[in-house]
RNA sequence: CGGGGUAUAGCGCAGUCUGGUAGCGCACUCGCUUUGGGAGCGAGUGGUCGUAAGUUCGAAUCUUACUACCCCGACCA
């Protein structure tokens, strides 16, 4: 991409409107603009590293052996009222009407419509077990959005649901959930917790809440020091106990002793048990010949969340310093009089192309700004490798490596495979 | 929904107390000079001062109502 035709609105000052990082810098790298309250436009950049991650969620559920359906965001209320969460649902399910004053409601997520899906589709034990998954945009109208996307009203999510025959096949399942969500934060290479987790309004005997840790997280979680003992402190809040009080305690293992530390949910895993299911009568005939109501889980990530969050776990005063896992582009090509010098404009578009041949995201910097400009924008928008090109290449061939982390080196322009290193 | 705050050009802000017809920095446009850390000079573009009503000869400024947005809390698979 040349940087010259991409709608990057980078900005020098923050709008006064955002308070943390991740939301500062999405704003002022260009990677979102507000359309109201917790409602978001992503730009080019934001897209970009936006599908980065889907691509990434979409690879581990694939690999999982879960399926790929999309369901509509706009739901009917009868379906709703067969589990009664039309009624049990408070302002935050957004209900609309249609033309002919029947009610509709847009999809906070979608038990009810896969529920509805499969038992209409999947009448045998033999079809089972099912986990089906989707990349969506879900509109849940939150009391107080904020922090940008980080708790937006409308905002990406994976939703999966599983359908088992009995809790022993659901524990199978839920237990490859949980390792694929692992896959998923490490792929990513976020710092992360597994945290054992208040089930909720929603039942089921167990759930499991994946934070990425971070100050600005709005949930508290209390850790051990040595192993991997995680809880979010709303379970224990329910029990009375004050929670900064067991900092530097034992941990209730026995290894290592209680941190406590700030958490962004990005992800949760549930085992919803027979609840909708008998709601909704979706059962199967088990091999008895007999009706037998499934068994659900489901499993959520909060794609949207994990951009802001993957913000506020790698930045410096200068902006973002994307995971290259997730970054909008590998390399950017700092091309310092692309405009006036012939020499420099030839050899810099042949960089370019020779790298994106080698199947790198590359981004070219072809503005007729000074390198202190364009360098400022490169470090804001978090690329994570720069080559600059200028008097030193006219003077000797040679390019400057400069990684955002701060390295830097002289290289020959010709010899790629040693610039490429970087990234081993 | 309770408490607090903000609203003036794309972004950041001054002007409001003490009413006189809107300004600064950045950005943007044109020209020339610059080009290895957000360049310089010159000339420009862009605002019904959140909305509505009121007071007044006159309102960004005073009064009232409303709206939007932000923060804390409550809320939240």
């Amino acid at each position: 991409m040349l940087l010259s035709k991409l709608l990057l609105p980078t900005l020098k000052d923050a709008p006064k409107e955002a308070e943390v990082i991740s939301h500062k810098l999405m704003l002022r790298a260009g990677l979102v603009r507000k359309v109201a309250s917790g409602i978001y436009t992503w730009l080019p950049l934001g897209l970009k590293v936006l599908r980065k991650i889907e691509n990434i969620v979409r690879e581990e559920m694939d690999a999982s052996g879960a399926q790929e359906v999309l369901m509509p965001m706009v739901q009917p209320k009868e379906l709703w009222n067969e589990t009664n969460r039309w009624e049990k649902m408070g302002p935050e399910l957004l209900r609309i009407k249609d033309r002919h004053e029947r009610d509709f409601c847009l999809g906070p997520t979608h038990e009810e419509v896969i529920t509805d899906l499969i038992r209409n589709n999947v009448k045998s034990y033999k079809e089972l077990p099912l986990n089906i998954y989707q990349i969506q945009t879900k509109f849940r109208d939150e009391v107080r959005p904020r922090y940008g996307v980080m708790r937006g009203r409308e905002f990406l999510m994976k939703d999966s649901y599983s359908f088992n025959i009995d809790e022993a096949c659901l524990q199978s399942t839920y237990l490859t959930m949980r390792n694929t969500y692992k896959n998923i934060l490490e792929r990513i290479g976020l710092d992360y917790k597994i945290v054992a987790a208040d089930s909720g309004a929603i039942g089921g005997d167990a759930s499991e809440e994946f934070h990425v840790l971070a100050e600005t997280g709005e949930d508290t979680i209390a850790i051990s020091s040595e192993s991997e003992f995680a809880i979010n402190t709303e379970l224990l809040l329910k029990e009375g106990e004050d929670i900064s009080s067991l900092e530097g305690k034992p941990s209730p293992d026995g290894k290592g002793t209680i941190q406590i530390k700030k958490g962004i949910e990005v992800g949760h895993i549930f085992k919803l048990g027979k609840v909708y299911a008998e709601d909704m009568k979706a059962n199967v005939l088990n091999n008895e010949g007999k009706a037998s109501t499934l068994h659900m889980g489901c499993y959520g990530v909060g794609v949207s969340r994990l951009v802001a969050a993957a913000i506020e776990q790698n930045n410096d005063d200068k902006g973002i310093i994307w995971p290259h896992s997730i970054s909008p582009f590998d390399i950017n090509i700092i091309a310092i009089g692309y405009e006036k010098d012939q020499q420099i404009a030839e050899a810099s578009l042949k960089l370019y192309k020779d790298l994106q041949e080698m199947g790198y995201d590359v981004l070219l910097d072809d503005r007729k700004d000074g390198y202190g400009t364009k360098m400022k924008d490169s470090e804001l928008i978090g690329v994570p490798l720069n080559i600059v090109i200028g008097k030193q290449y006219i003077e000797t061939n040679e390019v400057e490596l400069k990684s955002r982390s701060g390295d830097s080196s002289l290289n020959d322009i010709s010899n790629l495979k040693t610039i490429l290193d970087f990234f081993k």
